[in-house]
DNA sequence: GACCGGTTCATACCCGAGTCGTGGTCCCCC
DNA sequence: GGGGGACCACGACTCGGGTATGAACCGGTC
């Protein structure tokens, strides 16, 4: 897990907290959104911990170039910003939680982030509602996947590690389509190539189902 | 999953068999090795079961071939054929079951080899470990990985999504020695390219516990 | 010493992967 | 009806991935 905050003091009883639970481990921490994203591009932590006043581009757009890195960015917020709130779940954050949660709370949601569930403090679900009706009417998907179905359909297909061709076949497509859905899922996924993009689908979306991995026609 | 052996009466028995197992789908079947090897080249079934007394060059070829194409290779085999068995798992070999297996044995057998386990018939054990034993020193360690510590690292780099120009520099080697490694890797598990080794990687050493994606020093 | 396997590297080649630009369709909004 | 903006589909192009081959060095075993 990489920490990202301005207030040395919040990250160091964060780090404190997250002592006590042995299966989240800090990896590092960053003071602002430059060396967030350094640190997440070079260690690639599973979860990324971003407060709301971290110096930089902006919150949003370090949301995003975050999950582009393949982690899961989880916000923590402080009294009255639920509007930055709203726009980085919009950007794909995958939880938020108030600075003045309890340790036990935090780590909890932390591992529901990591199951693959999305964290909301109930002091802002109420203002994240209000926002998300007067928003956008498409709502455009931005807080689980913003990919659309065929994008998505080809991710999982790559991620059973077929190639192109076979998807193609697959998907009763050309092979040029399949590259093309590709190239749209890896820019939106902030991803480089077909093996980043399976090793991001296959921690999305856990295992458990019986699933085919193979050519086989269904 | 492709089926070859050269009595019929068996392939269709097995196809009966496997008819139950909805996530195991029988693609095509071959009589003989030649037919067999065009079709796992064609349909890139995940699995394919060989009987050992499929007519062709010889089952320890038929099994590296068959490999290379990127399937895994299961053994049908009968009383006495043993030795046989053994070159078989020497040429790459992900399990081998008796003809007269249970129909519950064989399908769990299966979903072992595409689960990355390798499936042993217990009548056939003790004779591998004999053979094992005097055959040759080293051991070739082919049971669980049959990757060497090199081609490993090489390996679990990939898995991260690195590029091989990303892994050379980490590894403090060229491109051509990272190349090198992974051709052979891929061979050794019976992959076809870097995707399903990321894919395999990520399966393989499985998460659960507090485990770090990134190269976190600690 | 001969042999074998692992590691390292270079060159050359083929092919799949990924990008880019284009065109078509549908839907929403003015 | 005419933009505008998505999603989908496709072809041409460039580049990296993967294979083949050959070679050198080192550490073991026969």
């Amino acid at each position: 897990m990489l920490i990202c905050d301005d207030h040395e003091v919040l990250r160091t009883g964060l780090r404190a907290v997250l002592r006590w639970a042995p299966d989240l481990v800090v990896v590092a921490e960053a003071a602002d959104a430059d060396a967030a994203l350094t640190l997440a591009a070079e260690l690639r932590p599973e979860i990324t911990l971003v407060g709301l006043g971290t110096q930089g581009p902006g919150i949003p757009e370090l949301v995003r170039a975050l999950t582009a890195t393949g982690t899961r960015v989880v916000l923590l917020g402080e009294a009255g910003s639920g509007g930055d709130m709203v726009e980085a779940l919009r950007a794909g954050a995958r939880g938020y939680v108030h600075t003045t949660v309890s340790s036990e709370r935090l780590v909890d949601g932390v591992r529901a982030v990591l199951r693959g569930e999305t964290l909301l403090d109930a002091t802002v679900t109420g203002e994240l509602l209000h926002h998300l009706d007067g928003g956008r009417p498409g709502g455009e998907a931005a807080d689980r996947n913003p990919l659309t179905a065929r994008q998505q359909a080809v991710s999982e297909l790559v991620a059973e590690g077929l190639t192109n061709a076979e998807i193609a076949a697959r998907l009763q497509v050309s092979r040029a389509t399949v590259k093309g859905h590709i190239t749209v899922a890896l820019r939106r996924l902030g991803l480089r190539d077909r093996t980043q993009l399976a090793i991001h689908v296959n921690r999305v979306t856990r295992p458990g189902d019986g699933r085919q991995v193979g050519p086989a026609n269904g």
